[in-house]
DNA sequence: ATGTCC
């Protein structure tokens, strides 16, 4: 009997309080039982609470699965007809992307060449709070009026050639635009002017077109890869078919829409949980975070611009950091080569089709997984084979590069986002050592920007990677066709003793 | 996630 793919009967007893109408189908599990167990309750009644909001067809909840936003991180929520900002997430379009370079993996053996390389990236891409473009050349300055461009357009020709981003890149997006429900440009521009001239928030937003090409804080980093291609002959061809190769340095990126997102996100939920107050509505569960709104009603349709808007951001954002990481290796490697693997969200919501209708599939801390023929992909250059799925593991176990099966199909054609959180940032700081996580990475090979690593991020912060791999992989999801062995890696440094 | 509360 298999165990590793469970349906959680939600009237089963982690759930017993919670009376279901048969119309209800369960909340799918992926999970072995030591997954299962790192779930916490918490985190169920999270996923009971987004299953039997209104409107919600199905809750997939991943190996990744922890407590977030009103859903879980690490959890799927469909819909045919309604759109929740929770289960998007704060951090609209936080995403993945995968540089490989033609760098030998040979060629950063150093630490010296390492440290430059470091030093390199860390001039052009900045960690922490505030402005990416603080060192740009003017010809990248993102004004008021590009910074419009990218939000009503993402990564069109005019904003790629603009900003030196190679155009061939916009192909290896899982989108490289967001339009409005509509479908028109203008309707996103209007949304934006109106912004600006109703709510004064203009000088707000351009000031956040200038984080353009940066990191941010938290779980955001840039890591240096390389790249060792599976055994299987034919998940290794899959791999090379996407242009991965045996033994080159790649950079895995990770990070989302930076205060522009954020403030989009938070102005949503502001003014969504105002109006259900106004009209006496009650939130699902009792809960404010599950606020949601009907897409084709005025505020669903106001939620999805905005939405479209944080992810074009995203989007360049991301695109961008990987202009300045090749710049970078090309400061060390003069002539050095670079090509966009793929950039795929794990915190998005998107139209797609699933059992039998169109629905609003929000992955939030979750990624998408289409395998070879599904119909999204027909036309693309994955439609035969599946698109790359990027996971980060975390640097000493390392990460990994999938490609969805159809086994997919039950999880909502959705994977997790990475290794998901197992301890509180509070509670990492407090048990953690921080000496031990130091020496690990170093017996690791792995050096970073950062004087003392932060304790909230380590590698035992997180769950056991292997654990939530095999879950995947068992429940016959996806398979692995690449890992990713981390070299260095730049994250929002911690104070040597906080 | 976020100049970590407009």
């Amino acid at each position: 009997m298999d165990t590793t793919h469970e349906m959680l009967e939600i009237t089963g007893q982690a759930t017993a309080t919670l009376p279901v109408g048969d119309a209800h189908s369960p909340i799918t599990v992926i999970g072995n039982q030591t997954i299962r167990e790192s779930f916490g309750g918490e985190t169920f009644r999270q996923a009971i609470n987004s299953r039997l909001a209104p409107g919600v067809s199905r809750v997939v909840l991943n190996p990744d699965a922890h407590v977030g936003y009103g859903a879980p991180v690490g959890c799927v929520m469909a819909s045919p007809t309604h759109i929740y900002p929770g289960p998007v997430g704060v951090d609209i379009k936080c995403s993945m992307s995968l540089l490989q370079t033609d760098v030998p993996a040979e060629e950063i053996a150093s630490h010296t060449v390492r440290r430059k390389l470091i030093q390199a990236i860390a001039k052009r891409v900045p960690t922490g709070p505030g402005r990416g473009q603080r060192h740009a050349p003017k010809s990248r300055r993102v004004d008021g009026s590009l910074g419009f461009r990218v939000a009503t357009e993402g990564a069109s020709k005019l904003v790629l050639k603009k900003l030196g981003i190679p155009k061939a890149w916009a192909d290896r997006c899982e989108d490289s635009h967001h339009t409005a429900p509509d479908d028109t440009a203008d309707t996103l521009a209007a949304r934006l002017e109106w912004m600006g001239r109703e709510r004064d928030k203009l000088n707000r937003i351009e000031s956040k077109y200038r984080q353009l090409g940066s990191y941010g804080g938290g779980n955001h980093f840039g890591e240096a890869e390389v790249v060792q291609l599976s055994q299987d002959p034919i998940y290794r061809a899959i791999a090379q078919q996407w242009g991965l190769r045996e033994g080159a340095v790649a950079f895995l990126s990770h990070c989302g829409s930076r205060g522009f997102g954020h403030d989009l996100a938070m102005n949503q939920f502001r003014s969504l949980k105002s109006s259900f107050q106004k009209q006496g509505l009650a939130f699902p569960a009792g809960d404010p975070q599950l606020v949601y709104a009907e897409a084709n009603s005025s505020a669903g349709q106001q939620y999805l611009c905005d939405m479209a808007m944080g992810a074009n951001f995203a989007t360049v954002n991301h695109l961008l950091i990987n202009a300045l990481v090749l710049e970078s290796f090309q400061d060390v490697f003069p002539g050095v080569r670079g090509e966009l693997i793929y950039f795929i969200s794990h915190n998005i919501a998107r139209q797609e089709p699933l059992d039998g209708q169109t629905q609003w599939v929000h992955r939030k801390g979750a990624t998408r997984a289409f395998p070879a023929g599904h119909s999204q992909l027909v036309g693309t250059e994955f439609e035969k084979t599946g698109h790359p799925i990027l996971l980060p593991g975390n640097p000493r176990d390392g990460s990994s590069v999938m490609v969805a099966l159809p086994g997919a199909s039950q999880s909502a054609f959705s994977v997790n986002h990475g290794a998901g959180r197992q301890m509180s940032r509070t509670k990492a700081k407090k048990h953690l050592s921080q000496t031990a996580i130091d020496q690990d990475l170093i017996d690791h090979d792995i050096i970073s920007n950062c004087r003392v690593f932060p304790r909230d991020e380590a590698p035992d912060a997180y769950k056991d990677f292997n654990q939530v791999m095999s879950s995947v992989t068992e429940a016959g999801l996806a398979a692995e066709v690449a890992s990713l062995k981390a070299k260095f890696v730049l994250k929002d440094g911690a104070p040597a003793d906080d």
